[in-house]
DNA sequence: TTGCTTTTGAAAATCACTTTCATTTATAAG
DNA sequence: CTTATAAATGAAAGTGATTTTCAAAAGCAA
C-alpha cells in the first residue's frame, strides 16, 4: 500500500500542476516508513538524520499536502503537537491514548458511529467529521 | 449552583494553603455569569470592560485553577484558542460543534458511554476521560 | 503591626507553527 | 540541449496563544 500511496500522492501533485521534487519524494518514504501517529518534530528529526539540509517549512508544508491528497491525516492529542497517521481511502478509526506511556490504539466501532449520527440527527446536524479519543491506561501501564 | 461553585472553590483555595484575592474573586464571578464554552480572550475581555487593570497573566492563572477545583473543564475545539466551560459534580457530556456558526450543543448519551467502555475494556484499557466531539452543520446553517 | 508567603501585572520568553523572500529547481516550450 | 517561467526551498523573521520572570503589592497567621 505504500506503492499506492506514493501513486495516490503523485496523481494529486500533478493534477494541482505542483512539482516533484526531492524532498517531497524524501518527506513521503519517510513518512511512510514510520510508525503512525508521528509528530512533526520526530518526522523531522527522522530526517535530518539522513537529510541535514532539509528544511523545517518544507516538512510542514509538504505534510499538509500528504494530508490534501487524502494519504494523511492530521490529529491533535491534546498534547501541543500535531501528529500526523496514515490515513486509507474509505477507513476510519478512533484512539486510544495511554496517558502513562503514550501508547496509541486505534479500534474502528460500528455501533458508536451509528449513535452519533441518531445524536447528530436528534439536533438537526449533519456531522461532516467528529473526534472520538479515549484517553486512559493501557494493558501494559497497569 | 453559582454559590456551590464559589464555596467549592474556596474550600479547593483554602485545601492548598492558597489565598482569597479581590482577582479571583472578580475572574469567578466573571466565568459563572458568563456563557458556556468562553475563550480565555472572551473572558478577558469581558473583565477588562469593568476592570481595566487585571492582568492577563492573572486570567490564564485563575482559570487552570478553576480547572484543578473541578468547577471547571477545559476544552479544545481545534480552533487554536483554549476555552473553559462549567463543570458540575458528577455530570458529563459532549459536543456538537457548527463548524459554520460556531454554535455549540451539548448531548449525553449513555449507550455511547457504554460503549466506550466495552472498547476500552476490549483493549484491556482503563479510561480516565475521554473527548467526543461532532463537527458539522447546524440546523440553522443548513 | 510584623513577617513570611503568595499573588499580581507588565514585559519578556517560549512554543509550535507560518510567512517572507532571495535563491534554486522542475518542467514546458522552442 | 537552452531558455523561460512558475513553483519550491530553506533560513530567518514573524505570529499568536500561552507561560515565565521578577519586582512590587497584597493576604494572612501570629
Ligand atoms: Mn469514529
Ligand atoms: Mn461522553
Ligand atoms: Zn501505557
Ligand atoms: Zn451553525
Amino acid at each position: 500500500m505504500k506503492h499506492a500511496k506514493k501513486n495516490k500522492f503523485r496523481l494529486f501533485i500533478a493534477q494541482k500542476g505542483l512539482k516533484s521534487t526531492r524532498q517531497r519524494d524524501i518527506i513521503l518514504d519517510c513518512f511512510l516508513s514510520s510508525s503512525r501517529h508521528i509528530s512533526i518534530e520526530e518526522l523531522y528529526l527522522k530526517l535530518r538524520s539522513k537529510n541535514p539540509n532539509i528544511g523545517y517549512a518544507t516538512v510542514y508544508r509538504t505534510l499538509k499536502l500528504f494530508a490534501e491528497s487524502g494519504i494523511a491525516r492530521e490529529i491533535q492529542f491534546g498534547d501541543g503537537q500535531t501528529r500526523y497517521e496514515h490515513a486509507n481511502e474509505g477507513e476510519h478509526h478512533d484512539h486510544l491514548v495511554c496517558t502513562r506511556c503514550g501508547t496509541i490504539i486505534e479500534f474502528e466501532n460500528q455501533d458508536i458511529e451509528q449513535l452519533q449520527q441518531e445524536v447528530a440527527g436528534a439536533h438537526g446536524f449533519q456531522i461532516e467529521n467528529h473526534k472520538l479519543e479515549l484517553y486512559g491506561i493501557c494493558a501494559k501501564c497497569r
